[in-house]
DNA sequence: TTATTTATGATAGCGTTACTATCTTTTTAT
DNA sequence: ATAAAAAGATAGTAACGCTATCATAAATAA
């Protein structure tokens, strides 16, 4: 008997919950699979259902454009990875170590989570490095807001501003301080491999770095609080 | 008599130079306006061709696609920053001093500069700000920079860096930080004003507030080195 | 000045994308 | 067994991304 990690999400995201149902599964399975392969410019309904070997009026059943399948996949990974950060900081009494264990959970790659069948959350974090910002970065941000689209976002901010805040009380910029760890944990992986001499780590393109460069860069300045 | 300031920019970017002709300047200016009003996605030639009072095929001997001419005005604008960087910490030895103009240049709102005449640099910072990451946050990333359509930002970020080496030496992390600062410079500022509770300044929208985070940031962490 | 590039305008067309509609068949629940 | 729900099949439409062609106007060279 395995334990199936059942993600709760926002229902004004899909038509028609796409865990419910195989065709919907494999939606998701599939665009993850596409948008990492294609980029979500590239990205069609049409190479989805041919993909799955459905139509395009299938997809639409479940979703209403592939922004909101974006948004989607994008807001189910904060919200495992929320999951994953509570889980492995629990039981965890310094501060200092949790918001390195979190660092460390941002900037490393995911392996895939056996406890989710039809999400490689692997390829989920190479799509949240390319793609991440681009749930937001539109000129429909206010009312995706008002959805409550980008809660599990919001929070995960939450979780990493308190634990700074927990490590350094009177740091006064805890929140834009997370973001900033967040974004940056994902764009220096972007230009580490593919625009390197943006960042120190060209030569030897390992992950760990960025882990040090932020490690380095959050203890500092909270230090300094 | 006035001076102008002449940018050249990278050949690859376009079919014909815009900067040469009436309709070319005019390509620009009233994409600079369009695209800061429906955002990237929405902007589509037919729309910049209907705005001008030109056609498609107009735009077209002008640059291949919209994502070059994105790539052309984000890149004009890196350029234009800059020489606005080189020129206003000229003279100035104290490099800290200067970091600290660098900083206030990158995350406070530009006013139009007179001497370019048909670039609105206020809405073009608006467009940074939203579609800057945009640029390279795609598939053709490699091939894009292999035509070194990214330089201009690249020379920004080492000219930041630079100046942070002159103030710490022995900071391990220059270019890094450099991005860092670039890209949290725009992107508090985006969730500030799009977002709020991802960022401390929510209740007092003033990019002054962005200023003080970015400073804490950066010099808490190269003083620590 | 005429001849000739060069830039622009006008129109057409083609494949794809984004999306809606309808109708039939299959699966599932009662 | 029957009703309801989900999926498949097919069609269609407006807009988008892009190419091609031909005519005309403006700039420039002979």
């Amino acid at each position: 008997m395995k334990l199936q990690l059942q993600i709760k999400m926002n229902e004004g995201l899909f038509l028609r919950n796409p865990e419910n149902t195989e065709l919907g599964r494999n939606i998701i399975k599939h665009s993850i699979q596409l948008i990492a392969q294609y980029g979500f410019e590239e990205f069609t309904f049409k190479k989805l259902a041919d993909d799955i070997g459905t139509t395009e009026s299938g997809i639409y059943r479940y979703f209403e454009n592939k922004h909101l399948l974006l948004i989607y996949i994008i807001a189910w990974y904060w919200c495992w990875l929320e999951y994953q950060i509570i889980f492995q900081t629990n039981n965890i009494i310094d501060p200092v170590v949790k918001l390195k264990k979190v660092i460390n959970l941002l900037a490393t790659t995911v392996e895939d989570d056996e406890s989710t069948s039809y999400v490689n959350e692997s390829l989920l974090h190479q799509i949240i490095i390319s793609e991440g910002s681009k749930a937001y970065l539109t000129k429909q941000v206010a009312e995706d807001n008002k959805h409550q689209f980008f809660k599990p976002y919001k929070e995960l901010c939450a979780v990493l501003g308190n634990i700074i805040l927990e490590c350094s009380p009177k740091y006064k910029y805890p929140r834009s301080l997370a973001t900033t760890v967040i974004e940056m944990a994902h764009f220096q992986n972007f230009f580490m491999n593919n625009l390197p001499s943006l960042t120190d780590f060209g030569h030897n393109k390992n992950e760990s770095n960025i882990v040090l460069f932020l490690n380095d860069l959050v203890f500092s300045t909270i230090k300094n609080a």
